[in-house]
DNA sequence: ATCACTTCTTGACCTAGATCAATGCACAAT
DNA sequence: ATTGTGCATTGATCTAGGTCAAGAAGTGAT
């Protein structure tokens, strides 16, 4: 976990293309940091875009509230989503979708699942008819 | 901030154009809230897609360490990008990062602009060149 | 000054997904 | 049985942004 005293970092993904996507810049006074938890591969790099000093403080998990564990949780998901959303395609995120969440997609329509992926019901109804079909 | 017991909620934005965006489920054992401080508007609307049984927590800022403020905030950054990346045009995303960031504009090449806003340095050029010529 | 290297720009073309409009299909209400 | 109403599907067309390839313009090293 890195606090930029001065300077700018960034943090980013690459992906199977080998294309960057920028996750977020971290300023001065900004906290900039893996967000990983012990076992799960976060694919996240950091690195300095100007010359910066930082302070390095060690995040300890175990110390953590169960609170805390639980907001990082979710900075986690909505991680993912983030480097998803801008470096998947539609069919990417949606098999993504069913895998993480299996239970869910058999509990609402359609074209609420489309919604959260982004896409409209027509290109969800469409990307699952190519998916069987290639199946 | 509502805890699911049982039944399944939904969060979702709705953009300028009246369309829904789904931000995120909530099944069995999740916690969902809009994230919402005090003055700043949210946009996220919270509904039932099942019959729900629900616990209601007030959530108060004030009690908050500013360790988990920080966290809090990072969530809300992340939100507004979700729902960004899912609703906006590329000039939207790229008009509500200037405002947002001026000063890292200065600082960083377009191309990692780009980068963060999930389209090509192409992109970016033609489309600040489109925001010139109309200003 | 020149070469190498990188960023930004511009042009031509292409593709994923949006939009619009029509059809089919289930299920509920009468 | 029939009439609605909302969801999923399909087809035709359109468009934002991607890809590829070629300049232009800045910067640093020799």
């Amino acid at each position: 976990m890195f606090t930029v005293e001065s300077g700018l970092l960034r943090s980013y993904s690459i992906d199977n293309k080998g294309k960057e996507h920028i996750y977020m810049f971290a300023p001065e006074n900004w906290i900039i940091t893996d967000n990983c938890e012990g076992d799960i591969p976060c694919d996240l790099y950091i690195d300095a875009i100007e010359d910066s000093t930082i302070t390095v403080t060690e995040k300890d998990f175990t110390k953590l509230t169960s609170d805390r564990k639980s907001l990082i949780k979710r900075i986690n998901v909505l991680q993912k989503r983030v480097i998803m959303l801008m470096s998947s395609s539609a069919v990417e995120r949606y098999q993504h979708f069913v895998e993480t969440y299996p239970d869910i997609i058999q509990r609402v329509p359609q074209r609420m699942i489309a919604s959260y992926l982004g896409i409209t019901p027509e290109a969800l109804s469409r990307l699952r008819k190519e998916i069987s079909k290639n199946k």
